[in-house]
DNA sequence: CATTTGACTGCGT
DNA sequence: AACGCAGCCAAAT
């Protein structure tokens, strides 16, 4: 991981895995929102970004508008949801969904942090 | 350079 | 609520 320079995104997958990688624990973003963050609107651009380079990021923070992790990948998905404490909607029984109404997350709220202030 | 492919999304049936 | 169809966008072939 972090084999990419931070603020010189190559390509537009250098972009979405630092967005990804922005993402805490506990929080998912939607494929549409990382592209909107990134400024397109290749949805699917984000899903075929994190199927290549992907696997070297938390995707599982990354979900499908409907609230479900990409197809295939749920069950894994599932596993991390419940290690990260990520608000689900639903039983885990078919289908995970995640709580989108609590658990989407903007990259650009950034986590109060005055760790360092200087005026 | 043109065509094809998707870890997608939203709408209609 | 589930399935099908068309739109979008950047990368790979």
């Amino acid at each position: 991981v972090a084999a990419w320079q931070p603020g010189a995104p190559d390509s537009f997958a250098e972009a979405v895995l630092e967005v990804v990688a922005d993402i805490p624990a506990g929080r998912v973003m939607t494929y549409g929102d990382v592209a909107a963050v990134l400024g397109s609107r290749g949805a699917r651009v984000v899903g075929q970004v994190m199927a290549r380079y992907g696997s070297d990021v938390p995707w599982w923070r990354v979900i499908r508008a409907s609230g479900q992790p990409p197809v295939c990948h749920e069950h894994k998905a599932l596993e991390h949801y419940v290690s990260e404490d990520t608000p689900l909607r639903s039983s885990t029984g078919s289908g995970v969904r995640v709580d989108l109404a609590s658990a989407r997350w903007s990259p650009e709220i950034r986590w109060p942090d005055h760790s360092n202030d200087s005026t």
